[in-house]
RNA sequence: CGGGGCGUGGCGCAGUCCGGCUAGCGUGCUUGCAUGGGGUGCAAGAGGUCGAAGGUUCAAAUCCUUUCGCCCCGACCA
């Protein structure tokens, strides 16, 4: 009996996490380690993100396009910080066509060098300036240690790559897309997240500045969700990216790039899933409401089930993505245990009584049991359904911003510090930077810094050193 | 790469220490009948070279050697 249920989140997070994604049909392993394969129900979730930004993105200029998978591996060597921070997990192809080639090719673990490569050609005037091109793609990175969603050797993304005429114009982009993320994860997906610069230790290798959305986890740890790099004019030096200005005179390139990957499946996942499972937010749900038909003999099911697809032609009619379950093979109980494991927002049910009385049953994912579910009158629904499935997407973003807000705390000693970062959450705090305090911490706590509060007013006192400074950082364990 | 765990019907496991008859159990699957408003019940079935290779033995899931793989925990990362 027992098996049947999710190991609680508090008995054990991690092992809640793995069978959730399993069991809710997200994902499974793939023969090779630390591969994953995404399943439909989980592709389902991944489209419905690529829809939302995709518009965003193209709201704000940009185009989509695609590069190759495969990177000649002196690429790969021609940014010296991007070289040193990648070669240990680049896969390699040596052979082809039953031959070893020439020169070795990398798969992309990501594709500034290509890009940049492309752009050298292509960009020759300011004329040419800004290139705004994003790319759905697959990018493998040897990862050590892996983690379905959140860390797999292959994993899909998007990733952006800008060019500028200016630096100015470039630094702009850059926050432009951090908000673009931020405005996504809060309004479609209902992650609240703190957006900010990342500090040097942890920004990405090869990047000026990088920029990061940081979503609070069920279990208090911080997942980096999304990251957006002023690239300066470093790939624009390696690679040779040039333009004439309005004086004729031969300038760099100001570079951008961003992404946002698989992984923000698994940040909804540890934002909103409860010991039952997952909960989705109706805007990113692959089915908004599931109807289930109850009842007992033939005499019942034909009426029941005439009205229950009626229904479903309304809520389609509304744009309101459904799922029939017209199983026969298992019980209404079982589906409602099952639909609430994959994390459909709405249930509703139709029985005999309904029919009769020209009610429908409605239980809200987000509430659990009996205080979730209630009976209205059938009439009303086309106004009912739509209410209810904002309500929802409202009340799991008031949830989860009131959850990471009671476990984010301010300290001014390195003692309260730890305590926080061990047992309680996140630290906020006055830091002044030091590469080797950072480090410290990291080895000492293995919390590190997620990123500094942006436009920080006035000056404060480190926690730490007790220096003076105007940085304000939050300090967490990640994932 | 270090530490831990595990490979036995689809899935989860027992059996391994101490070798022995036809390799069990739960669940899932198939069929039938009943059931159906919170993980249905009964009955009958199908399904296994015990991760792989070699060895010891009259006899190996079990003992020995080698090997492959996966998961978890640490050092690196979106």
């Amino acid at each position: 009996m027992d098996e049947m249920k999710l190991p609680t989140r508090a008995e054990n997070y991690n092992e809640w996490y793995n069978q959730l994604v399993l069991r809710a049909e997200l994902a499974d392993y793939a023969p090779v380690r630390g591969c994953m394969v995404v399943r439909p129900y989980g592709w389902a979730i991944w489209e419905n993100i690529q829809k939302a930004l995709d518009a965003r993105f193209k709201a704000t200029g940009h185009v989509n396009a695609a590069f190759p998978l495969l990177i000649p591996q002196s690429f790969m060597t021609k940014e010296k910080e991007h070289v040193e921070g990648f070669a240990p997990e680049l896969a390699v192809v040596t052979h082809g066509g039953g031959v070893e080639l020439e020169e070795p090719l990398v798969v992309r673990p990501t594709s500034e060098t290509v890009i940049g490569t492309m752009y050298a050609k292509w960009i020759q005037s300011y004329r040419d300036l800004p290139v705004l091109i994003n790319q759905w793609a697959n990018v493998v990175r040897w990862e050590m240690r892996t983690k379905l969603f959140l860390r797999t050797l292959e994993f899909y993304w998007q990733e952006g790559h800008t060019a500028h005429a200016t630096q100015a114009e470039a630094v702009e982009e850059t926050e432009r897309m951090l908000n673009v993320y931020a405005d996504f994860a809060k309004n479609e997906a209902a992650v609240p997240v703190l957006p900010g610069q990342k500090s040097e230790t942890e920004k990405f290798a090869g990047a000026v500045s990088t920029y990061s959305i940081e979503a609070m986890m069920g279990d208090t740890k911080a997942l980096q969700a999304g990251t957006s790099h002023f690239l300066g004019q470093n790939f624009a030096k390696a690679f040779d990216i040039k333009f004439l200005d309005e004086n004729n005179t031969l300038q760099h390139c100001w570079t951008t790039s961003w992404g946002l990957s698989t992984r923000f499946i698994g940040a909804m996942i540890m934002t909103h899933g409860d010991d039952q499972g997952l909960i989705l937010p109706p805007n990113l749900a692959p089915y908004q409401v599931v109807l289930v038909p109850i009842y007992r003999k033939d005499t019942e099911k034909g009426p029941v089930m005439e009205t229950i697809t009626r229904l479903q032609a309304g809520l389609e009619a509304l744009q309101i993505r459904t799922k029939l379950d017209d199983r026969e093979e298992v019980t209404p109980g079982f589906k409602f245990n099952d639909w609430e494991m994959r994390g459909v927002p709405l249930r509703l049910e139709i029985g005999p009584k309904d029919v009769e009385k020209g009610s429908i049953a409605l239980a809200r994912r987000d509430i659990p049991g009996r205080d979730g579910k209630q009976f209205l009158p059938a009439a009303g629904y086309e106004q009912a359904i739509p209410e209810l499935l904002s309500e929802i997407q409202a009340a799991l973003l008031g949830k989860a911003t009131q959850f990471r807000d009671d476990h984010i705390f301010e300290v001014d000693n390195y003692a309260d510090f730890k305590d926080v970062v061990e047992n309680k959450g996140w630290v906020k705090a006055w830091w002044h930077d030091d590469r080797q305090n950072e480090a410290k911490i990291k080895e000492d706590t293995r919390a590190t810094l997620r990123n500094y509060v942006p436009n920080v007013e006035g000056e404060g006192v480190c926690f730490l050193t007790g220096k003076k400074t105007n940085k304000i950082a939050y300090f967490a364990k990640g994932y």
